[in-house]
DNA sequence: TTTACCCGTACGTGATGTGG
DNA sequence: CCACATCACGTACGGGTAAA
C-alpha cells in the first residue's frame, strides 16, 4: 500500500503565477538561453539591453534583472574562467535552471539539462552564442537585417550521401540576411583552433555533400556559403589553402574569416570568399 | 508620504596585455 | 620578470518616478 505525498517545490500552480509575472523581455531572455544553452553577462547585455543610454548603465541593469531570475531560480549561474585558467576573463555564465527550463521548453520537447558540461564545449558553445551576438550588433548598425537564425539543433539538416550513409549536417548556426541589394544565407562554423585542418576540411565535405543533394536550394533558392570563423589570421590562410587545393571542394562555398572581421565578411563577403567569382550562397531579392 | 523600482556614475577588484 | 595600462565585472550610492 503507498501514500500519495505532496508535490514539494515548485509546482505547476507556482509555475504560472510566475509566468505571468515575467516582462516580455524576460520571456525573451530565457528563450534565448533556452536555445544558446549559455550566455555571458556581456553577450545579454548587448542583445536586451543596448538601448541604455551607456554600455555600463545596461550592464547593471542587465545584472539587476539576471539576480532577479536567480533568485526564481529561472536562470542559474556558473562562474568559471572563460577560455580557460590561463586567459580569459572571469565572466558570469547564465544558464537555465530547471524551472527556468520548463518554462521555455517547447511543446513535446525533450528536457534539457545545462548544469554539467566540459570546459572546451562550454567554450565552444559561448563562441556559438558570441557569434549571434555579433550578427545582432551588426543588425542594429543598420548594415543587415536578421531574417532567420537557427541554433542548434534546429539548424541540423539529416541527409543521405550519395553512398547511401546516413549523416546529419551540423552547423552552429544558420543565418539569413537581408541586406538592400542581396539576401545572403550562411552556414557559420566557429571554430577555436583546437581541431586539425583535416577535421575542418572533412566538416567542409560534408557541406559538399549536402549541397550535392539539392535540398539546401529547394529550402533557401541558393545553397548558403559556409563561413568558417577562426581564432587567428594564421589559422585562416592555412584554411583557406586547404580548401583551395582540395580537388573534391568547391571553393565558392566557402569563406574564411577570423572572429573580429566577422562584420567586414558580412559587408563584403566575396571579398573573403576562398574562390571569389561567381558568388554563391546571396540571391538578389 | 512611504515604498519599491529603475537608472546612471563612481569606483574597487581582478584579470589580461604590453613594453622595458 | 616586473611595472604599468587597459578592460570587464560587480558593488555602492544617489537621483528620479510611479504606485500604494
Amino acid at each position: 500500500m503507498t501514500m500519495r505525498l505532496p508535490r514539494t517545490g515548485a509546482g505547476p500552480s507556482k509555475l504560472l503565477l510566475l509566468r505571468s509575472e515575467l516582462s516580455p523581455r524576460d520571456d525573451d531572455i530565457l528563450t534565448f538561453l533556452n536555445r544558446h544553452r549559455y550566455a555571458t553577462t556581456t553577450q545579454l547585455r548587448d542583445v536586451f539591453f543596448a538601448e541604455h543610454a551607456t554600455p555600463t548603465a545596461g550592464t547593471r541593469a542587465c545584472i539587476r534583472v539576471l539576480h532577479r531570475l536567480l533568485h526564481n531560480r529561472l536562470v542559474a549561474r556558473l562562474e568559471r574562467r572563460v577560455g580557460g585558467t590561463s586567459r580569459g576573463s572571469a565572466a558570469s555564465i547564465w544558464y537555465l535552471d530547471a524551472p527556468g527550463e520548463r518554462l521555455t521548453r517547447p511543446e513535446g520537447a525533450r528536457r534539457r539539462r545545462f548544469a554539467a558540461v566540459s570546459t572546451p564545449f562550454l567554450t565552444h558553445t559561448l563562441a556559438v552564442t558570441e557569434a549571434h551576438v555579433a550578427l545582432i550588433r551588426q543588425a542594429r548598425t543598420g548594415a543587415v537585417t536578421i531574417e532567420r537564425i537557427d541554433v542548434e539543433p534546429d539548424s541540423w539538416r539529416p541527409f543521405l550521401t550519395r553512398a547511401g550513409t546516413s549523416t546529419i549536417l551540423k552547423p552552429d548556426l544558420y543565418a539569413h540576411l537581408a541586406t538592400p541589394e542581396y539576401d545572403d544565407h550562411w552556414y557559420l562554423e566557429v571554430d577555436l583552433g583546437t581541431e586539425s585542418i583535416p577535421v575542418l576540411l572533412a566538416k567542409s565535405r560534408t557541406y559538399a555533400a549536402y549541397r550535392a543533394t539539392g535540398r539546401a536550394q529547394a529550402e533557401h533558392k541558393v545553397f548558403p556559403r559556409v563561413l568558417w570563423l577562426l581564432p587567428a589570421q594564421a589559422r585562416v590562410d592555412r584554411l583557406h589553402a586547404a580548401i583551395q587545393t582540395a580537388p573534391e571542394l568547391d571553393g565558392r562555398l566557402f569563406v574564411c574569416a577570423t572572429t573580429g572581421q566577422l562584420s567586414e565578411v558580412l559587408e563584403d563577403p566575396d571579398a573573403f570568399a576562398t574562390q571569389p567569382t561567381d558568388p554563391e550562397g546571396r540571391r538578389k531579392p
